[in-house]
RNA sequence: CGCGGGGUAGAGCAGUGGUAGCUCGUCGGGCUCAUAACCCGGAGGUCGUCGGUUCAAAUCCGGCCCCCGCAACCA
């Protein structure tokens, strides 16, 4: 099977904050589940430079635009390597494979009578290069806060992208498909905005030429999202391509509740205009708010941060924050005490506390070879079971795009494993010749579920089970996610060592 | 009459008809294998508000108050 997961292309005119992390981790963990469950995984990501705003900038350090973004999606790849992200593919829409299907999307559309000529008129801001509808203009001024500057009215020859005639057809499909937009309140939302009409879209502008030229009207530069949507296809090699062949239509395009509208109206109907098939799932997930409530600005989290955050607290702990702490159709709170007190509790406390007294006690009751286990009494069974029920769940769960949900679960198996280990005592069996054979069946049961944790782990914290390898002796695999739903994989006699603190706590300042 | 989401212990959240739960914090106890980590227990909530339906409501219905998104060409 194969399995096609895309984040949006991100705009490199200004750093990547903490909410495109969220997405590309995210994306990224399930990518990295279904690859370990032995599907063929095609996973997309990549940066849209085609904007006016991209020019300013440039100019503002004194760079071509070529080499200023040139500069930025440097930034993203060494801020994916360091997330350990691992995409398929990147694409950038100033690349000639992108261009060329855009100008061959453009070209068919306007043949076949979907994009039409006309005039925009309208409230137009220069700075913010945008038309703005009557009723936010305040006395002439651009209703962007940071902007402000007066707008003009303008008109301009544009060509327009006929939406209203694929409304009906898009809304049947959003009507019998209830997975299409994802979570449902989103769902209910572009349901409503639909239903209220579309008007046709602005897919050209003539006050630039930054970006990819209309074929057969070369004054005009395509605008925005006609442009920046098509890259999910354009990346495939859309109409020829070999990917393209193998892994259209996507599984899932996950991005941000700001963009679901552009991905839930006017992709679908591109791709019902290009009579293509529509991606199984759309899925908008939540934004990272600040405790006092606000959205994350570029103080609190541009890309010196996130660097900074990673060299601090390591990738895996800032991708567990991240996945941890944004629920389903929710908004999530960052600050970097919640994310300390996540490394802390979590990770050091419980998971990487349980790693190191499993292994303690194998290396100081059983001379650091993984005993033979005796017959499973009933908290050993309990433990098995709940493995098995936990390695659903998080399957499950990830799968529907929800990893705090996944976590949720990781960490119900987590706590049964402290408490099971206070329970069974084991170094009160230790001090029993006669309880030999119990204390081999508990110590086995506590090294079987680190393995297991390790694979548990891998879809979320990739680090975690390159870092458990070495202390179970170097042989085990953490691969396969169907070696998560077996017990009893770890070989007795297997040599392991306690090793340094998997997630040492932090104290904060 | 714009649309939608939300108001539950000090904080952050789960819970859609039947004795109010989780995480953190707090108080007390236990253990000593472990990263002063782990385990158990307690205190703390009239579930925004007023009214209704029901044998029974945080959960269904209605009014009101407050907070937050969206309101299209701005990732």
């Amino acid at each position: 099977m194969t399995y096609y997961i895309t984040t949006p292309i991100y705009y490199p005119n200004s750093s990547p904050h903490i909410g495109t992390a969220y997405t590309t981790v995210a994306a990224d963990a399930i990518a990295r589940l279904q690859r370990m469950r032995g599907q063929e995984v095609h996973f997309l990501t990549g940066t849209d430079e085609n904007s006016q705003k991209i020019i300013r900038a440039a100019e503002k350090l004194g760079l071509e635009p070529l080499p200023y973004v040139d500069g930025i999606v440097e930034k993203f790849r060494s801020l994916w390597q360091l997330c350990h992200v691992q995409y398929d593919d990147f694409i950038r829409t100033t690349e000639k494979r992108h261009a060329a299907v855009v100008q061959q999307v453009f070209r068919r559309l306007y043949e076949q009578g979907d994009i039409y000529k006309a005039e925009y008129e309208g409230w137009y801001c220069t700075p913010c290069e945008t038309f703005w509808p009557e009723k936010k203009i305040a006395e002439g001024k651009c209703p962007n806060d940071w902007c402000g500057q007066e707008v003009e009215w303008m008109k301009e020859e544009s060509y327009f992208f006929r939406l209203s005639k694929y409304r009906e057809r898009l809304l049947a499909h959003i009507e019998a498909n209830p997975l299409f937009i994802q979570p449902v309140s989103r769902r209910n939302e572009m349901i409503r905005f639909i239903s209220g009409g579309l008007e046709d879209l602005c897919v050209s502008r003539t006050t630039f030429q930054w970006g990819i030229t209309v074929p057969f009207d070369p004054k005009h530069v395509v605008y925005v999202w006609l442009d920046a949507l098509i890259n999910y296809i354009s990346a495939l090699g859309y109409p020829d391509g070999e990917l393209f062949r193998k892994f259209w239509p996507a599984d899932v395009h996950i991005m941000g509740k700001d963009i679901v509208r552009f991905h839930a109206v006017i992709w679908p109907i591109i791709l019902l205009a290009l009579d293509l098939p529509l991606p199984r799932q759309i899925y908008g997930h939540g934004w990272f708010i600040d405790r006092a409530g606000g959205k994350i600005s570029k103080s609190r989290g541009n890309v010196e941060d996130a660097f900074d955050l990673l060299e601090r607290y390591g990738s895996d702990a800032v991708r567990y924050f991240l996945l941890r702490e944004m629920q389903p159709g929710a908004d999530g709170t960052y600050s970097e005490d919640d994310l300390v007190m996540r490394l802390n509790t979590d990770l050091a406390n419980d998971l990487g506390n349980f790693v190191s007294r499993s292994l303690a006690m194998v290396e100081r009751y059983c001379g650091g070879g993984v005993p033979t286990p005796g017959a499973p009494g009933e908290r050993e069974e309990a433990i098995v079971a709940l493995a098995a029920e936990v390695w659903g769940g998080i399957e499950k769960k990830l799968l529907a795009c929800d990893p705090a949900g996944a976590l949720d679960e990781l960490w119900r198996f987590v706590a049964r494993l402290n408490r099971y280990v206070d329970e069974s005592a084991p170094w009160a069996l230790a001090k029993d010749p006669a309880a030999a054979e119990r204390l081999g069946t508990v110590l086995y049961t506590c090294a079987e579920a680190v393995r297991v944790l390790g694979i548990f782990s891998a879809p979320f914290m990739p680090g975690v089970p390159e870092r458990l390898r070495p202390l179970l002796g170097g042989a085990v695999s953490f691969h396969n996610w169907a070696d998560g739903g077996l017990w009893g994989l770890l070989a007795p006699g297997t040599r392991v060592q306690k090793g340094a603190p998997l997630f040492p706590r932090v104290d904060l300042r």
